[in-house]
RNA sequence: GGGCCUGUAGCUCAGUGGUUAGAGCACUGUGCUGAUAACGCAGGGGUCACUGGUUCGAAUCCAGUCAGGCCCA
């Protein structure tokens, strides 16, 4: 033990480092260095200090204050943290800049519930101004426990600072770039046809759609509608929605399909025949039992252009309509492979109108009834026209045939009315004129999981369709378009500024919300008329993509922090966000300011709960942050999803599981680190010392490892790969602890203060320090408790944190590849001759006279004899000999590998392992063990083997105790001699004294007097081992006596010995 | 219905062309320990979702099927 304890009373001693405790409290721990950032303002300081370095931008995809933080938001809070911090460390300046989300449906639903109400038109009866106040006040009803979560489990962003999209000013930047969409054209007025429920009278969100679906039976109808020019013939068109019908335009073919024309013979007392045309693979479907005649068949491109003539002329088209389009959309498994296209009632039907400049027939009014056009049926409820509708074209002969279909069908979930899917008027973005542009600045981000770019991000890019951009709601942001009661001339007003000098009145205070902003009217400059605001609102994922400018109130303020800013180095959000956050940055960025709005993204996988069931309020499998951060700590969970599984993969996530991590790592690398200060303080070892170093191998290797895990962590920092940031510290951190600590620990504990003693502490205190860094961005909390210790003890002018050190540089010239392979070859050595000590039933404490060792090469060989040292300790052996192929204890056989062999020799290589295994193995084997080749002749053709190509596997004879693992043997000699029972029984007793102190709670550095009685052969082994028990155990002094009484007594059996000893501290 | 992802031990996940499929946890046995809520060694536990194909060789590549998830219809 060190040598100053003996002469300093230990309350003198000068201790280096803070004390610590071997057992951690994770909670105490991490609110204590939470405590310790708060009052040194260390996250503030992590901005100021790098104010200068270059820029990293960070966009925080503002979450939605009006629900409770859950693990999800916990997930995608703690990858949006890493990267920061560690750019920090780098030297770059990162503004974190928090963010809220406050408007939108989800926000009303939650106040519409409160309220109880059911239908929109209470919302007005109610009051839009008291409506909209409720959801101002909603919305950060759990912001509190937001921010609670945020600094708990470490994610530094700055909430104080945090832009909010209800800020008049954030709305104002808002509708700056709904000016400038307007300026450049890029804003429309166009039908999008939604799902809607004609009783409600409103249109149903994809959540409220998605919650309706029910089994349902519809007709299945199948009319003739006449060729213009084609005497006799008629398409046959399908549809399952006849009182879409008066609305048809035209009818879609796929190009591709084969479509044939066929002619029947028409019943009995209809008389002749007719030629119907339909899609091949629909024959039988359509006629079924019935036989038909083939004329003529062609691809669905032939049908192109053709015209018929319409089923109704209640409305009159105002562009060219009644003819064959193509579309892809067209199947061939329902129908008649040709379908009728209304385009006012679908949207593909929609989508296909506006590509083919096809008219829109409006033919029923928002209460779900014909209008007065369609006159048989007008302010008829669609449904129920539908078998008046048949019967119609039943008697104009125009009606082939009607079944039944079972599909699933939407329904509203409110009223169980079925939807109808309608075109109503909104806003778009063109989005689609800049479509080659979203997709080229796609190809500059880099996406993390990779398949996003080019798969659901880039696919979406590529079916790009306008953005709809209005909603008929109150509690969002208005879209700022004016519009004349005379003459429809529209306006679009940018700023506050130019509404105040458009409606002549000062409108700095007005809230820029509903109905507030619905009251300014402007005189028209067209016409006597005055303008109204337009009712509509914008889609929020607009609000939350003009962060990228909002958040700055640009261009109103703030130019130079936009440009600065802009665009993001880094992005963090769940999947679910492509289409949502991610395309809404993507696309205003590309319109607006004509580059990509962010370079590196993670896409996050979903948390799923234990059943793999996706965690959601609805459900009730929400597992709660606070569970996990009570029990486990921040740093353990952040660990834990940092490391399980790939970010991008959905993962299925327990409480449990990151108690594993901290089993498994938090307290491998406590225990390591309080080794550490135990030690060092006993020795009074200062890291600052010059005295000199003598590293030893192992040091050697362990540095090498260090610097080669830097050089692997920063690279994969650098290309956002978080599983290859972290994992491979844990497996460094396993061999730091299992390997070098084990095999090093006597070196700390030895009485001399020598140079191999300095290189020991050196090592490790190395490896802590580092460590300490590599683990800031992701332990931040452990790692700062360690550095402040390790670091801030010692330094004068240390950092006050981790978190504003400089990232680690890793030194080339300490990685050694050589070493580290060597080292690998002895643990796995190591690990051999466990299993054979093992099978032996022979315990580690007992001493044998030796191990052999049987490798796959020469060159192993050699390493094995520089590292015999190491393993003859670990193995409790005193020699180590290696096996060759001449010795009897083991024979060889080949394993000629697959790998290289098949490579080489392709199809021949099954002959080629034959011949390999047919040559005369021992032989064989001995010129291989020497890195020499061998040949075989395989199809008349000698062939050169090289000993890479084979592995030589060792299999021990009989009668020896060996475990063998492919080339690799061990084989134990099993005799245990005298003098080696007497060893053994030395240590017996070692380790029960050892025990016997524990057990008293001596402390670890107390010299202590052993008095002992035993048994004959245990006494004869004291005596002779005496020196070496006493070192062991700290014993000034080791006599054969009666204990004393005030000493502690304590006895115990083992090897048919006894062992009574009495010990006590020496003052 | 379409796109994307996933399917490997009881659980969480590696393995992306090499014949003998791994790790950690959990379980059983055993050993070691004055840093260890640890650790070492061993054992049980697998139709690599299924079917077909390519190949000397497939968990891996291709096609299809099934199941789950997300997004979109």
């Amino acid at each position: 033990m060190g040598s100053g304890v003996f002469f300093i009373l230990p309350t003198l001693r000068y201790v280096m480092f803070k004390p610590i405790s071997s057992k951690l409290d994770i909670t105490e721990l991490e609110e204590s260095v939470l405590q310790f950032w708060k009052k040194k303002d260390i996250f503030q300081k992590t901005m100021t200090e790098r104010e200068g370095g270059p820029e990293y931008v960070f966009f925080e995809g503002p979450p939605t204050a009006n629900g409770r933080p859950g693990v999800h938001h916990v997930l995608a809070r703690v990858f949006k943290d890493m990267f920061p911090r560690y750019k920090t460390m780098r030297g770059f300046h990162v503004d974190r800049r928090g963010g809220w989300d406050t408007h939108g449906l989800p926000v009303e639903i939650e106040i519409e519930k409160k309220l109880g109400f059911t239908e929109k038109s209470e919302i007005e009866e109610y009051g839009i101004d008291r409506f909209n106040e409720l959801c101002r006040e909603s919305v950060f009803t759990y912001i509190q426990e937001w921010e609670r979560m945020t600094d708990r489990i470490g994610f530094w962003v700055d909430l104080d600072r945090a832009y909010i999209t209800y800020k008049n000013e954030y709305i104002e930047s808002v509708w700056w770039s709904l000016k400038k969409l307007w300026d450049q054209d890029l804003l429309y007025q166009g039908y999008k046809v939604v799902p809607y429920c004609p009783r409600c009278g409103t249109p149903l969100s994809d959540h409220e759609v998605a919650q309706g679906y029910e089994e349902t039976e519809d007709p299945s109808v199948f009319v003739r509608m006449p060729l213009a020019d084609e005497p006799n013939t008629s398409l046959l068109v399908w549809t399952t929605t006849p009182w879409t019908l008066p609305g048809n335009v035209a009818v879609a073919a796929h190009p591709d399909e084969e479509y044939v024309l066929v002619e029947r013979t028409l019943p009995e007392g209809e008389g002749g025949k007719e030629r119907l045309i339909l899609a091949r693979p629909l024959l039988e479907n359509v006629f079924q039992e019935e036989k038909v005649e083939v004329i003529e068949s062609f691809p669905g491109k032939k049908l192109k252009g053709k015209k018929y003539r319409p089923l109704f002329t209640f409305v009159d088209p105002d562009k060219p309509a009644y003819r064959v389009i193509l579309e892809d959309f067209v199947t061939t498994e329902d129908g008649s492979g040709i379908v009728h296209l209304a385009p006012a009632f679908g949207e593909e039907d929609m989508d296909a109108a506006l590509e083919h400049d096809l008219p829109v027939l409006m033919t029923v009014n928002p209460d779900g009834r014909f209008t007065a056009d369609v006159r048989p049926w007008s302010g008829m409820f669609v449904k129920d026209a539908d078998p008046l509708i048949l019967e119609d074209l039943e008697n104009r002969g125009l009606l082939f045939d009607v079944r039944t279909y079972v599909h699933t069908y939407p329904f509203c979930w409110r009223c169980d009315t079925p939807l109808l899917y309608y075109a109503r008027g909104t806003w778009y973005i063109r989005t689609t004129e800049y479509k080659d542009k979203l997709l080229e600045y796609n190809q500059r981000i880099n996406w993390r999981p990779e398949h996003i770019k080019n798969g659901r991000f880039g696919n979406w890019l590529e079916n790009n369709v306008d953005w709809a951009l209005g909603r008929e709601r109150y509690w969002g942001t208005p879209l700022p378009i004016w519009e004349c009661d005379e003459c429809h001339h529209q306006t679009a007003v940018g700023s506050v500024q130019e509404l105040s000098q458009q409606s002549g009145q000062d409108l700095s205070d007005l809230d820029l919300h509903r109905p507030y902003v619905d009251e300014v009217v402007l005189p028209c400059p067209e016409c006597e008329g005055t303008m109204n605001r337009v009712p509509e609102l914008i889609d929020v994922w607009f609000d939350s993509g003009a962060m990228q400018h909002a958040q700055w109130h640009h261009p109103f303020e703030n130019e130079e922090k936009f440009q600065e800013q802009h665009p993001a180095d880094f992005i963090c959000e769940a999947v679910d966000q492509t289409r949502g956050w991610f395309y809404s940055l993507h696309a205003i960025s590309t319109l607006l300011f004509d580059e990509e709005s962010f370079k590196n993204v993670i896409c996050l996988g979903l948390i799923l709960d234990e059943e793999g069931q996706k965690m959601s309020k609805s459900r009730g499998n929400v597992v709660s942050p606070w569970d996990v951060l009570k029990k486990h700590g921040a740093d353990a969970f952040r660990w834990y999803l940092y490391t399980a599984s790939p970010p991008g993969q959905e993962r299925r996530f327990s409480s449990n599981l990151v108690g594993e991590v901290v089993r498994n790592f938090t307290l491998t690398v406590w225990n390591v680190y309080s080794f550490f200060v135990t030690y060092a303080n006993i020795d009074e070892w200062d890291p600052r010392n010059e005295e000199p170093r003598a590293f030893n191998p192992l040091d050697q290797w362990l540095r090498s490892e260090l610097h080669t895990l830097i050089k692997e962590i920063t690279r994969a920092f650098e290309d956002y790969d978080v599983l290859r940031a972290t994992r491979p510290i844990q497996e460094f951190v396993d061999v730091l602890s299992n390997w070098y600590l084990r095999r090093s620990r006597r070196r700390y504990w030895k009485s001399e203060a020598d140079a191999d003693k300095n290189a020991a502490y050196t090592t490790l205190y190395e490896v802590l320090v580092t460590l300490s860094k590599l683990l800031a961005p992701t332990m931040p909390f452990l790692a700062d408790a360690m550095y402040r210790n390790l670091v801030g003890s010692v330094e004068e002018d240390a950092e006050l944190s981790v978190h504003l050190d400089d990232w680690p540089e890793f030194e080339r010239e300490l990685i050694d590849e050589k070493l580290n392979e060597d080292m690998s070859l002895v643990m796995k050595l190591a690990s051999l001759g466990h299993a054979a000590r093992n099978n032996s039933g022979i315990k580690v404490r007992q001493p044998l006279s030796q191990v052999s060792f049987s490798v796959g090469s020469a060159s192993e060989a050699q390493t094995l004899k520089s590292y015999t040292d190491i393993l003859t300790d670990e193995l409790n052996v005193k020699e180590i000999q290696i096996l060759s192929s001449a010795d009897e204890a083991v024979t060889h056989n080949l394993n000629p590998y697959p790998r290289q062999l098949g490579q080489k020799y392709q199809a021949l290589f099954p002959k080629v392992r034959e011949a390999i295994l047919d040559l005369d193995q021992k032989e064989a084997a001995e010129k291989l063990l020497n890195e020499e080749p061998i040949f075989v002749t395989v199809e008349g053709e000698e062939l050169e083997i090289l000993p890479e190509e084979v592995e030589v596997r060792a299999q021990a004879k009989e009668g020896l105790e060996v475990a063998s693992d492919g080339a690799y043997l061990a084989a134990l000699s099993t005799e245990i001699t005298p003098s080696l029972k007497k060893e053994g029984l030395a240590r017996d007793v070692v380790r029960r004294i050892q025990d016997f102190r524990k057990q008293a709670d001596f402390d670890i550095s107390d010299r202590i007097r052993i008095s002992y009685q035993a048994t004959s052969d245990l006494t004869e082994a004291i005596q002779e081992h005496k020196q070496y028990i006493m070192e062991e155990t700290l014993a000034v002094d080791l006599e054969e006596s009666a204990p004393k009484e005030e000493s502690f007594v304590s006895s115990a059996e083992f090897e048919g010995e006894k062992l009574t000893v009495g010990l006590e501290v020496v003052e």
